[in-house]
Formats: C-alpha cells, structure tokens, sequence
DNA sequence: CGCAGTTATCTCGATATCAAGATACTTGAT
DNA sequence: ATCAAGTATCTTGATATCGAGATAACTGCG
C-alpha cells in the first residue's frame, strides 16, 4: 500500500509494516486517523471559542442546556450523559460556569437528591454566538467533499459509532 | 432530514435544527460523530492496554520507538512531535518510563544539549504484546464495513487531515 | 573570535480530569 | 410502615496535561 505516503499516519503505517510485517495493521488507517482528526478539532474549536471568551468544555455544558430548548433546563445528570464525562467533573464544571453567572443552579422541586442547572440570559447568548462560529469553521473544512461524500462519510461513521451508541 | 434518529448524534443534530432552525447544522454529523467515536476508541484503548500493565499515554510513547526501529531510539523532541503533546508532558512521560524501566534515557553524544531515549528489551516487548491485542479489537470494530468501504473511509478520513497534516 | 539568535530539554505552577467513596433522598416490596 | 436497594449529586485525593519561562548548548554572521 502506500507507496507515496501523503499524510502522517501513512508513514505511520508503513513503519509499522517495517517493523512487524507479520502484523495487519490497516485498522490504523482509519482509527488512527480519526483520533488525529478529533485532536485537530479540538485545537480548532479552541481556538474559536477563545474569542468568545470560552472554553471548550464550558461550550459543551452550555450547548447541552441550548439545544434542550426552553427553559433550557437539565440535571447534572443528564448533563453528564450528554458530554460523557464523569458527575465529578460535572459538580466541578457547574461550579465554575455558575461562578461566571452563564448558568443558574436550584433544587429540582419534584426530587430532594436532585439539581436543575439552567442556561442564563447572558450563557444563552455567548453559547449562541460561539455556536454559529464554530460551525462557519466547520464548514470551510468541509468543503474540501462534495455534498455527496459527505453524506457518506456520515453513513460511514454512524456505522463505526452504532456498537458505542446502541 | 434524518426522520427516525438512530444514534445521539442524530438526535443532537435534530434538537439543534429545532432550536437554531437559522443555522446549517449539517457539519455536526460528520465532525461531531469523529470527537465522538475518537472519545469511545480512547476509552476502549485503555481497556485493552490495562491487560498489559500499560497507560495510553505510555503506549503512545513506546509505540512511536518501537515503530522507528532498531536500535529504537529517538529524542524527546521527536517524541514530542510525533505524540502531539508539549515538551513539558514529555519530560514527565519519559520520567516515569523510565522509572518502570521500560525506557532509557542516555545523553545525545553529539549535541550535549540532547538526550536519546531508547526501548528496553522489556518496554518492547510489552508493547509488541499490546500492539497485536489493540489491533485484533479494531479489526472487530471496523470488521462492520465491507474493504471497500473501508478503503473509501481511508480516503475522505485522509482528505479532512491533509490541513492539519501537511 | 564573540555575541545574538536559535534549539533542546527541563522546571514549575495552575488546572481539569477521573475513580472511588460519601451522603442524602426515593422507590418498591413486604 | 419499614427497610433494602437504587439513584442523584457531591467530595476527595491522585494524576496527567499545558503554558510559560529557565537553562544550557549550538550556529553562523560580522
């Protein structure tokens, strides 16, 4: 394969196919890839949020409790199944976002163990506005496929991601 | 688009197309599916590593020696680019390696500002070991597309890299 | 030769994360 | 009504990461 290597994990493939030529090694090609995609985003997005004053991981509470919809309202539980990280991380992070004033956190009057964080006037704003850069970004890098392999690589990804999300 | 959601990322696409009906949502499905599906193969990576005594992180860092082949030996700098973490990182990583003696670390003889860090005979291998078994789960993974379309995956995953990745 | 600029690595302080366990409340079976 | 099991959130301690700056050595120009 490969005879012209043209990216990264290609020269990464092919050393590997040096060294262990006794391994199969193609997995690489896709997974490793997209390990290097989704550290790549993560920088870009950064960077996107930063002139919007956030961080990455306060953009993905607050875009969690905007596209819930009104009153924009969700436990810190369900927060935490929506981001994937751990509840501690998530008491950490309420903590924080509700000491900048872009959420609200009060009892959940329906359960005594429970919490509801709410998105504020001023989060909803900043969320909305980070929201529409960080898509205009996304957009130009994907432009470099047609409408068509876009679709596909969509196909193809859901396929890889149904065994993770049943 | 997508009447009958059949993953989260279907779903959160549809909530955002509720809320934001102004905005082209549409990047979301491929590039949230991608920091998805890397976050679910981290967590899986781990749990294969555990098997062998061995973090991702140290992974990374033996893996990138291994596969520069014999006599397995780079410089932190290298090390660095090739992991895509900071300088300060590597230097904790290499530390710690070391200290489990699955790494060594010896003076650059020629440049005595460098350092050569090398794989012991142990470091390799356990990291040949977790190399075969992290492979034989991906192939698992990626055994729900058909070659073709893994090939095809390749091709667009590699065309989204290409900025990133010159 | 000698100094400015560059490069390689390391140090340090701040921060975000996780895992495991603690606490408080709810639910359902008896 | 009571209690065991389950659920929701928070606390704590350890850890890995980053970013900025420090240190030391190399390089090349005048």
């Amino acid at each position: 394969m490969s005879a012209t290597p043209t990216d990264d994990v290609d020269r990464i493939v092919d050393a590997w196919r040096r060294e262990r030529p006794d391994l199969d090694v193609a997995p690489l090609h896709i997974l490793s890839r997209v390990s290097r995609l989704a550290r790549h985003l993560d920088r870009d997005r950064r960077s996107a949020f930063a002139e919007h004053g956030l961080e990455g991981w306060e953009f993905d509470v607050l875009s969690a409790l905007r596209r819930a919809g009104a009153p924009y309202e969700l436990s810190p539980g369900q927060l935490v199944t929506e981001t994937l990280v751990t509840s501690g991380t998530m008491t950490n992070r309420v903590d924080r976002l509700a000491a900048r004033g872009l959420v609200g956190r009060g009892p959940d009057p329906s359960d005594r163990r429970g919490v509801k964080v709410t998105l504020t006037r001023e989060g909803r704003t900043v969320v909305d506005s980070a929201m529409a850069d960080l898509l205009a970004r996304e957009r130009i890098l994907l432009a470099r496929l047609p409408r068509s392999e876009q679709d596909h690589l969509t196909d193809l990804l859901r396929r890889l991601l149904s065994p993770f999300e049943p």
